[in-house]
DNA sequence: AATGAATGAGAGTTCATTCAT
DNA sequence: AATGAATGAACTCTCATTCAT
């Protein structure tokens, strides 16, 4: 018996192993920079060797791509547990922030990549997207309920503000703030999103 | 002297032809489905006739980047022209959005595209870039002055603003308003957009 | 020494399984496009088990070979039951083109492709075509015994009558029959088959 | 003037080159043996440029084909200049054999290769096919007006012949004539040879 | 000024085969 | 007896780039 189990727990270690390699190679090339061979070579091993854990270079997009989700959904977690329905809204918003520079290459895989070809809008990837951008909006119509947001449309509103914290997350990872002095970048983004977050308790 | 300067004009001529062939292929593809040689058939010429006027591949994509600009900033020139500075941040947003969907590619390479390695921070292009941005800034600065934004610090703002802006563009255009229904995603942006107007405007 | 009998005979059928996918494999793909992993698949087995029962490709490749000319050679048995000889001999040319177009993959196999390298000419299976072949000198020989193919050499006369039958069944497998309608290609061939029949009757 | 003539030369002469490496492999292994890399290798030239002369391994193997028919139609161009119908259409014959053992590549690609995928029926290389059987058919056709082949139709008889032929000329290209001596095997074809002429003769 | 020719490097992928377990 | 894991070697093809002419 335990034999099985730890054949499929070496399949899945290699496995984490391949991706976590991939992973690396990200951080420093972006998706259509790594090579299976890159990847490889990193792990020491042969090009195709991947090929007995992974179909094809898609299949490890997707992998790093549900890997992202999962841990991004990790983040979350912790949102949930926050009472106050504007304080979750605020701490969901921290959340994403901490994920984003914690994780950019991940970041930059579930939002701003080119996704390569072959991505049904129905697989199972995408519904993790879709259950992180729902409790986005079942927080603002809890916020609703609370009095907040009053005669605004609880989907165009959680879209403005993602769009907002997607815009300033992907700016700073893409590079495109250096207009800013390198020193000042981050407190802009800091003072930027206590200034959002006045904003929508205005309202 | 005239010969001297026939030359060069002559040079600038074949530059800007083969930039238009590059433009009108990245208009199709995007900047990595762009090769050399793709270019160099486009205008009849052989590939190693490109490198006489560009130094590599990277040269030929500043060189898109800072159309792009120039681009950008026509746009920009109906905005200059709207006398009511809170009209003139409207319209500035219209046209940013304008621009973006009318030329995604070159939306890409402005604020998307990680850039290809050599990119320095003083470059000319990124001045292009700087000088797009302290127009935000202006116009916002105007607005206060006409009693807007009271409390609100310029800087910040204006990057709250191209944050919420550029979210919801890139959003668009690298694909990830999937979890909407096709036929609504042009509408929500529009409502957003006019939501977040009206936000602006309650300030 | 059951044990040691069963054992073999075990051993025996599993090679007849592998044999059996490959078959199946051949028929609809040729050799070239077998694959040991697709055989491995097809019985459920793993690629390196085959390497138990087959030294290497080749040995498969040998073993469809013999397969081949065994059922080759069941098509002749009807054959050898016709009294008349050149009934006979009819009978022979119709069960060699019923089993061409019956196995075509078989056909090739035996009499088209390029063997690969190690055919030791002494070999078993080559054995099985020369009794193919001497089955065929000893129908013409009846037939001269009968009268026919006056001053005509059994061994000479029989080389030309394999020749024109190989030629006629290759040239359809192989396509070279494109120069004709597709609807008249069987027609021409059954024509001619008779046409040389009735040539082989006036000698 | 003279440059552009000299450089259409040179590469005519490259083409040429690549062809010939090609051809000579094909001797030792048939073209599914045959990479790019091997033939790139023995023209001590990198596999890439290959390429810049033929654009896939499938235009090399139209360009040997086109080049077979042509040498080919060329060894037929004595047969034309015999007079007598029946002394033409031995010389055929005869000119069929020659070109088969002296060309044994070509005629491989010719009259037995599995084509690559691409082949249209309408091809110029066919049609050069056609051309070839057509002659065929004329000198039957030549052959029935001086009194031969009474009562035989001439598309029929002429595939009958070619089949003849073909088989005779592929069982020894594809070494199926090893259940003869090697020392006969010349010989017995030959003999076969006569004895089909003197049968067409007598009809 | 322009280019034809050439290439090194590299891409993703597949295969027959081996071997420790 | 059976296999999971691994690999070396090969494949076709594309690209940015160089350089002699």
């Amino acid at each position: 018996m335990g034999v099985k189990e730890r054949k499929e727990r070496d399949r899945q270690d290699k496995r984490e192993l391949i991706l976590q390699a991939a992973h690396h190679l990200f951080l420093e090339k972006g998706f259509d920079e790594i090579s299976i061979r890159n990847i490889a070579e990193a792990i020491e091993y042969s090009p195709a060797t991947i090929y007995l854990y992974f179909k094809d270079k898609d299949e490890i997009f997707f992998a790093l791509h549900t890997e992202a989700f999962k841990i991004f959904n990790s983040y979350l977690g912790e949102v949930a547990r926050v009472k106050n329905p504007f304080d979750r809204l605020i701490k969901l918003g921290e959340k994403y922030i901490e994920f984003t520079f914690a994780n950019p290459q991940y970041y930059d895989i579930m939002f701003i990549m080119e996704a390569p070809m072959n991505c049904d809008e129905n697989s199972e990837d995408w519904q993790e997207g879709a259950k992180a951008h729902s409790f986005l909006e079942s927080v603002v119509d809890d916020c609703k309920q609370h009095g907040h947001f009053k005669g605004l449309d609880t989907k165009i509103l959680s879209f403005t503000i993602w769009s907002y914290m997607h815009g300033m997350c992907s700016l700073a990872l893409r590079n495109r703030m250096k207009i800013y002095l390198e020193t000042e970048r981050e407190s802009i983004r800091k003072k930027s999103f206590k200034q959002f977050i006045n904003l929508m308790k205005s309202l």
